[in-house]
DNA sequence: CTATCATGTGTTATCGATAACAACTATCGC
DNA sequence: GCGATAGTTGTTATCGATAACACATGATAG
């Protein structure tokens, strides 16, 4: 990429002439009001004049002013901001569940702090400090697995903390999530029921990625619960899974087990990589090898053969989260403190063409 | 889903217990020096003895005190926020460009406020406002086209203004993009240098994506440069265009023109819907039609045949946009603002199977 | 041995808004 | 016609930090 400079006598005299921001102060004096009253006028459920209102709303179009929230939030102890963090932002799953907190919040004046842990929970701690730096009313972490001392930050925070996508043993607070365990069991009883046996589950290599491991591990008890005792697991790329990972893990398990009917994988995006993999191999899928994802991501449903997936309703996780987080608050701001809840998410089996 | 209370007596307890935050007030008291010094003490580039930095420390940790930086911000007139808006989190494209973004800003203590459009002005306009009352150092948006409103909150909000992902007519001050239009004419000339004259173009039906609305009238300006006067343009469903709507609008395509050679569509995650639309009615690719897509997505890469796409460095688009408006807030804080500045990025067409 | 300087720390005055309370003006009912 | 009440506006005191300046103290140079 190449850099064009321009110069841009324009820009430059606008810069120049640039005076100092106007502030709540100049508004009333051009309004002839207290700064008190032009506060009121600028915020909804207050009692003020329809007159005086529309004379500073004037004044403040006639300056271009615009509310300073930093220096409200101080007086009023309430920053409107909501911290989230999340492990990745190019996981349409987790992008889902952004958004579904973003809708949640939506027309409440909350702000969403987004984070990125990088599937990471050192990174996880150290974003949790600067996120409550800005004091933000409430905090939604990803998963229930942190480290001491960001599970010590959270605890003091003096605000509500929602756990997602999970249900840790001992939550801080409130959890919207589900049993990754038990879905991923799920899938494993589905293609035991299909007549499958030789089933293998493709995951990444660390256990960073802790719902991934607890797929795993539903994965591993769902087998053995079944008598199925020869367990095939592939651990090969760390997160985030990427699809070209899927490929390359198929080409390991029929290496390492050519006998395998049917695999599991951890995400939709690697199974989606060990599909294409097949394609090109000529291989038929289901024929020669039943594949299922987890997640239900769009290509899964949407790409040839179909996938069977998970269906984990990650729009709804963020959803409910911001809708407990807003009951939340506003019991915080009421004195009220609501009490811990757990919010269980459905997850579903969808069966497609891939199995 | 099912709601399922959980009465915890222990959270409950902690909410009793729960004493005022501390400030930083407290901390100096406990370490017995002033406020100011614990403000040095957790500032680095300061001058403050090791000693009483560490006696500080330890006072913090004891208190677990975690500093308070919209107080900090207030005096200081540096929030160290950095707004951004992109039109969908649903995106990759735009996601890859949150990212770049965020990992330009990594470590600079600066904190990406994010606003999602939903490829309407008219939502740019509110999310402008409510993010310069957060008053950021600098604000990033997507594309060229505001509302006047928004383009004047943009002018007067005094810090550096960043347009992405496009090339405006005139600019607000700096751009990082490219050449929607032409990007989409090259891949129009690589399908004529193929042999294909009857080529298609899928986009969305609104001219609320402009970016779509361009790759649409660069297509339409390559056709007629290379004499091949008959343009096909099938316009289906509103944007963020999905997979599935790819796939429908490859129906009304051949439909409309079963003598179609080639079709371009206005995103790759339209061309993969398109394609396995082919792969379900046994349509060979290129054989039958060739597709391509745009935006390098993974899943065109990967996918079987891959396919042809144009490559427009998402991640650099933010990643330099995140450099730029490091240089233009260090000129802000030093009074010299910088020169409006246009950062071309590259984009290529990458030939793969689908062509 | 003194003038100069660097270093470390405290003091004071804000930053720009809002909460809490006070005060004032109509309007109403009796 | 008067007190009560609702509605509207102003005053004062913060909110929790940091900038700017002042002021020690010890080191360094001439």
């Amino acid at each position: 990429m190449k850099a064009m400079p321009r110069s841009k006598s324009q820009a430059t005299s606008v810069v120049e002439k640039r005076t100092a921001a106007p502030t709540m102060t100049d508004v009333a004096l051009r309004a002839g009001v207290s700064t008190m009253t032009v506060s009121r006028a600028l915020k909804d459920g207050t009692s003020i004049a329809k007159e005086t209102r529309d004379r500073i709303i004037r004044a403040v179009e006639e300056l271009g002013y615009v509310l300073d929230q930093s220096a409200g939030s101080l007086s009023s102890k309430r920053t409107g901001f909501v911290a989230a963090l999340i492990p990745s932002i190019n996981n349409s799953n987790f992008a889902d569940t952004a958004r579904g907190l973003t809708d949640a919040l939506q027309g409440t004046g909350l702000q969403l702090l987004l984070g990125y842990t990088d599937y990471s929970v050192e990174k996880e701690e150290s974003l949790i400090e600067s996120m409550l730096r800005r004091r933000p009313e409430a905090i939604v972490v990803t998963g229930g697995r942190h480290t001491p001392r960001g599970r010590k930050l959270l605890q003091n925070s003096g605000i509500p903390v929602i756990e997602t996508w999970d249900l840790p043993k001992s939550p801080v607070h409130h959890v919207v999530g589900f049993s990754n365990a038990e879905a991923s069991a799920a899938l494993v009883r589905h293609l035991h029921g299909r007549g499958y046996r030789r089933i293998a589950f493709i995951g990444g290599t660390t256990n960073r990625d802790t719902r991934g491991a607890d797929r795993r591990a539903g994965y591993e008890t769902a087998m053995s619960a079944l008598g199925l005792t020869e367990s095939r697991v592939i651990s090969f790329g760390t997160p985030p899974i990427s699809m070209r990972q899927g490929g390359e893990a198929l080409v390991r398990l029929v290496e390492q087990w050519p006998e395998v009917e049917a695999a599991i994988c951890v995400s939709d995006l690697s199974a989606f990589g060990a599909l294409m993999e097949c394609h090109r191999r000529g291989w038929n899928v289901p024929g020669r090898i039943a594949l299922a994802g987890f997640g239900d991501f769009e290509i899964s449903g949407t790409c040839y053969p179909a996938i069977t997936t998970v269906g984990v309703h990650c729009y709804d996780i963020g959803n409910n989260a911001g809708e407990l987080l807003l009951r939340a608050i506003e019991g915080e701001r009421n004195a009220q403190p609501i009490a811990s809840e757990t919010i269980l998410t459905d997850y579903e089996v969808i069966v497609r063409e891939s199995t």
